[in-house]
DNA sequence: ACGTTTTGCTAACACGATTCAGTAACGCGC
DNA sequence: GCGCGTTACTGAATCGTGTTAGCAAAACGT
């Protein structure tokens, strides 16, 4: 029964070595050659005496910690969930440990943040936002390797991942026009922004790799609520030629769509085909029908960032500072064939 | 500029006093006569050097470290999203930082990452599930103040925080009461979990307290999903005496009750009234209507949890071993007034 | 002028590891 | 039985900070 704490001192003691050779053994290094009688004693002394290293110890002593900081707005969205659980389990991996910061999107915190992180000896930093656009990194955040998750600065001066917003949106539209749609709507997120300025061009790019002209009068502008989705599908299907097929900006403007489209008396998934964007967890897979949707690949883009990291941290050269992510489509059942049947 | 990394002995040297001086500066300390122009002259040193503290060391040194443990399962839920943001919060508040692990539902993996946070020098653990129910705690979680979150033990040894599931089910069929509903259902979670069973007797309460006889043939049974709310509902409607108003069990069960509604020809929040349950972020405020539903308080959970760890670390006698938290009711437009009107 | 208290500091050890520079013992060839 | 290489370790310094014990000088009381 182990009293308080025990150490390498009291390890070494029970194994009758030094504590250089019990160091040596506990971390494994093969380079100075210790008979395996030895390593056995001591390894089975640490195992009685229930022998726990002491993190703090170690990182001040060989200078390299086993953490990484990620700072993230974790109030806004559960999409940070997903980067967290995939940075994570990347870290984890190697038996590296996340320390995660909230920056709340106020520069002042976020500055902070890194700040506190810094002190605890973090190796790397991640910065992720949970809506793909462009931040300024703080100045501070310069004294390690840093990655930037599902954002970019200016300069490009940082490494970045970043979903394929553009090969979404292709995915996207050639769901719709593989199923022979060939009239098709589109509701956009907020205009300006890199997922709603990606996902367009995709679509537009599908399009017309499938032989269909791309009709701007097709595209109504929406902001991303379920209201918006609402409405634009009203004026969509107000048309006098209206869309058999509607692009979602994302999955909440299609839930509205859902809503206009079954109030009019109409049948997502047979008369009108809905694909969505994000592939929000809680919500994609449980709507009537199932929203056929792109997925958002937030668990990738963690992993991503920590892999990087690591390299980073090791010094390897790294040869591409701007890695997106491919969106992956989910099929499930809002999109019906059309024409030639 | 600094140049690596600039220490207490470096700070020292700059405003020409010793080490010791500068630790008490820093730390601030009042019990050690230091005069305000010495105290100015090392904190002046201090920022002008970019002097950093390096938190391994200190905790190497002062045997407390500045973080707490927090495993959960990260996988599973954007529940999950809420109690490491409250716990988050609650400890940054005090200069502390949480160290997220995970747990991923698996009794060896749970272990082993409280091992790994021990390693870690946490100065206390939150073992948090994202849906309430009886846990193990893994036997070495005993090595440092332990509080759980959203889950309990079965000797009830450890400290827990809940949410107060019957007071939740109170509050839901209260709200319906209220609105002048007399036939009320209710769709429920799996049968047995404590929050199916908190908020079925909550509701049963809330209904005698309105002088409403509870009847068993208008409870349905369900598991969550939003299948049994869609099946749920078309049992209760296609009853003789259908109810006007359902309490769901949660948002996913009112979802599928939406849909049953609409595809009936029936108006959600006029013919019939929905109150939810949890409170989802990204579901219940975009339902059409939006959805009237009792939030699940795991902000607060978080919260509480550290809040308790840090009177358990500081040694504080706790008063009160099993704290419940209030889920508070969330008014939308999913419930109607019914009867005299 | 002399003891006592207060002020303003500092020396030195501790914390629990990593790691470099060695060294004693042993085997081996000749 | 001497030199040399290998094997199997160990001593001691170091990392950056916290903390206790104590010391010199100044201030104070009488």
């Amino acid at each position: 029964m182990p009293p308080q704490s025990v150490t390498m001192a009291d390890v070494a003691k029970a194994a009758g070595v030094s504590r250089t050779t019990v160091s040596f053994v506990l971390n494994g290094r093969m380079e100075s050659s210790i008979p395996e009688s030895t390593r056995e004693r001591i390894n089975q002394a640490a195992r009685e005496l229930g022998y726990r290293p002491n993190a703090a110890a170690r990182t001040l002593a060989s200078k390299r910690s086993s953490w990484f900081g990620l700072v993230t707005e974790i109030a806004t969205s559960p999409f940070a969930t997903d980067v967290i659980k995939g940075a994570q389990q990347a870290a984890w991996k190697d038996g590296n440990f996340l320390l995660v910061a909230p920056s709340e999107d106020d520069p002042g915190m976020e500055q902070l943040a890194v700040e506190k992180l810094l002190e605890q000896q973090v190796g790397g930093l991640i910065i992720a936002t949970t809506w793909h656009r462009e931040i300024t990194v703080p100045e501070n955040a310069k004294s390690v390797p840093c990655v930037l998750v599902n954002c970019f600065d200016a300069e490009r001066e940082f490494p970045s991942i970043v979903p394929d917003e553009i090969g979404g949106g292709y995915a996207a539209a050639e769901i719709l026009a593989e199923a022979g749609h060939t009239n098709i709507g589109h509701i956009t997120l907020k205009t300006g922004i890199p997922a709603q300025i990606g996902r367009q061009t995709g679509m537009k790019q599908a399009l017309l790799d499938h032989g269909i002209e791309p009709d701007d009068s097709k595209i109504v502008p929406g902001d991303g609520t379920a209201d918006s989705g609402y409405h634009g599908t009203q004026t969509l299907l107000s048309q006098s030629d209206p869309p058999t097929a509607i692009f979602c900006g994302n999955d909440r403007i299609a839930m509205g769509a859902y809503d206009a489209i079954k109030e009019r008396g109409l049948r997502v998934g047979e008369d009108i085909s809905i694909v969505g964007f994000d592939d929000q967890e809680i919500l994609a897979p449980h709507m009537r029908p199932k929203l056929t949707t792109i997925a958002l690949p937030f668990e990738e883009l963690g992993m991503a960032g920590v892999a990087l990291l690591n390299q980073m941290v090791e010094g390897s050269p790294i040869e591409n500072r701007q890695i997106t992510i491919g969106c992956p489509p989910r099929i499930r059942s809002s999109v019906a064939m059309h024409g030639r049947r």
